[in-house]
DNA sequence: GTGTGGATTATCT
DNA sequence: GATAATCCACACC
């Protein structure tokens, strides 16, 4: 593991897109119980706002759930779904005006056994390595993400926090776009090109 | 390789 | 009461 700095303030204080972007090819670190897992982001989306109508903060909703979305950009925002699956979002945009990009997929690069010792015993040896952070879902699984984790500062946070790997961003002929996924609810919305990953990584989802 | 449907529950209407 | 920013197993090609 190489050191890298810490993701500050003014590197998610920017819109959705950008931020998006931004976050392909840094380091999400997660420490529990003083181990250390890290894997780097390849797959994300963008939710711009109010009038996104496939964000949580569509209309200007904002309940409890989503209340995270309306805090200061660098705030996690962790969201339980379908009954049983976490998802991790970055915080991003101004204070009120609710932003965030999903962190849909990553590639590991350390703490391995800890990510494998989530999985169900059937499963635990077989499921190859690039699959343990494939999808928002299998991601949090594999980091032990869930609400514990919601609302929580990454630029302080002694749990959770993106390394700066890279300092500039990844090239755009790299960077693959296209319509979001599961948000087909979402009319014009849901074809948008708001989900980024890198064109190599086999850790990508779907 | 592709496609389909079921799991499972917090959250909101 | 309905829905969901998903995943998995199984059928079939």
């Amino acid at each position: 593991m190489s050191a890298a700095p810490r993701c500050d303030r003014a590197f998610f204080t920017t819109d959705a897109i950008t931020l998006a972007r931004r976050l392909l090819g840094q380091r999400l670190v997660r420490i529990e119980r003083g181990q250390r897992r890290a894997c780097i982001i390849v797959e994300t989306e963008a939710y711009l706002g109010t009038h996104d109508l496939a964000s949580h903060a569509a209309n200007g909703r904002r309940t409890p759930r989503n209340e995270a979305m309306y805090a200061i950009a660098g705030t996690s925002y962790v969201y339980f779904t379908y009954g049983m699956h976490h998802c991790f979002n970055v915080v991003c945009g101004r204070i009120n005006e609710p932003a965030a990009v999903l962190i849909r997929a990553a590639e590991v690069t350390e703490g391995e056994g800890l990510m494998r010792a989530r999985l169900p015993e059937a499963r635990r040896a077989s499921t190859p390595t690039r699959d343990l952070c494939r999808g928002p879902g299998r991601l949090c699984r594999a980091l032990d993400i869930d609400r514990a984790l919601n609302c929580i500062d990454l630029t302080t946070s002694d749990e959770l926090w993106i390394e700066r790997v890279r300092r500039r961003c990844v090239r755009s002929s790299a960077i693959g776009v296209s319509p979001r996924i599961g948000v087909d609810y979402a009319r014009h919305w849901s074809l948008k090109p708001l989900r980024f990953f890198l064109h190599q990584s086999p850790c990508v989802s779907r």
